[in-house]
DNA sequence: CTGGGGATGGGGCCC
DNA sequence: CGGGCCCCATCCCCA
């Protein structure tokens, strides 16, 4: 489910940035933040598999989409497989348009390839018999390209800035590593949280009662709680809940089509 | 089944 | 433009 506006779900008409650039290094957080925890009974990551904790091969080795991450290799037990829900990479690299016009022009002086092969579009793979079939079908492409977008090269997102396509790169790059147990985060204040639950820091704390939380949303989840109002209203029934996911609980369970 | 805690993902916003 | 933080959402697990 796309939450952002900037997610367009449009496939062609894409610009495609320069990958090698946005392909990001891993960020080690600094070691100050694992001063608390005692002893790492996890491997250090330098010491575990480099295809295992280095994402970013496992799309450019195998072109598929393997686990990056291998549920044996996840130490903590119960983690929503985020991994496993990143779409496959299209099918094709979209070669610059620089060089299909290469090839096109290599055609044009040879005729027996022409009858041979079929005219490709580099940026969807529609074939054409003709060159000028071709050359109206990209017309049609060009005008699409004028709208400003940029498509990510491992799923089909598409994003109207560079920045909001090199954030969202980092979801497939994960260059953040844990150094206790090696798990993969797009960013570092993701990681940051992750590693909460090995020192067992919890810097959010409840006002009402004594619970503190290592995460803002989870003690804003814990303050519903405490609220007299829920905010989530059943439409059927008006029964409300302290959060959404309650609701959609309680829709899926039935409510809607009792009444 | 319901309610709540824990962990995480990801786009937006601000500096 | 990038980093850090905010906010919302979701999933899993457990009582």
């Amino acid at each position: 489910m796309p939450r952002s506006f900037l997610v367009k779900k449009h496939f062609n008409s894409s610009k495609k940035p320069n990958y090698s650039e946005l392909d990001t290094h891993t960020v080690i957080i600094s070691p100050y933040l694992y001063e608390s925890y005692p002893v790492p009974i996890i491997p250090q990551p330098e010491i575990l598999s480099s295809v295992a904790y280095n994402p970013i091969t496992v799309w450019t080795t195998t072109g598929l989409l393997p686990s990056p991450l291998p549920n044996d290799l996840s130490p903590l037990s119960g983690y929503p497989s985020s991994l496993g829900r990143v779409s496959p990479p299209p099918p094709s690299d979209k070669s610059p348009i620089s060089d299909e016009e290469e090839r096109i022009q290599s055609k044009l002086s040879d005729p027996h390839a022409m009858e041979a092969e079929k005219f490709q579009c580099s940026l969807c793979s529609k074939t054409y018999s003709t060159f000028s079939g071709l050359a109206k079908h990209k017309q049609l492409h060009c005008d699409a390209q004028s709208r400003k977008s940029f498509s990510c090269k491992y799923c089909d997102k598409e994003y109207v800035s560079l920045g909001a396509l090199k954030m969202h790169i980092r979801t497939h790059t994960l260059p953040c590593v844990c150094k206790i147990c090696g798990k993969a985060f797009s960013r570092p204040w993701l990681l940051q949280g992750h590693i909460r639950t090995h020192t067992g820091e919890k810097p959010f704390s409840c006002p009402h009662c004594n619970r503190a939380f290592a995460d803002r949303s989870n003690l804003r989840a814990h303050l519903q709680t405490h609220s007299d109002v829920k905010k989530y209203q059943c439409k059927n029934c008006s029964k409300t809940f302290s959060r959404m996911s309650l609701l959609h609980k309680h829709e899926e369970s039935g409510c809607c089509v009792a009444h």
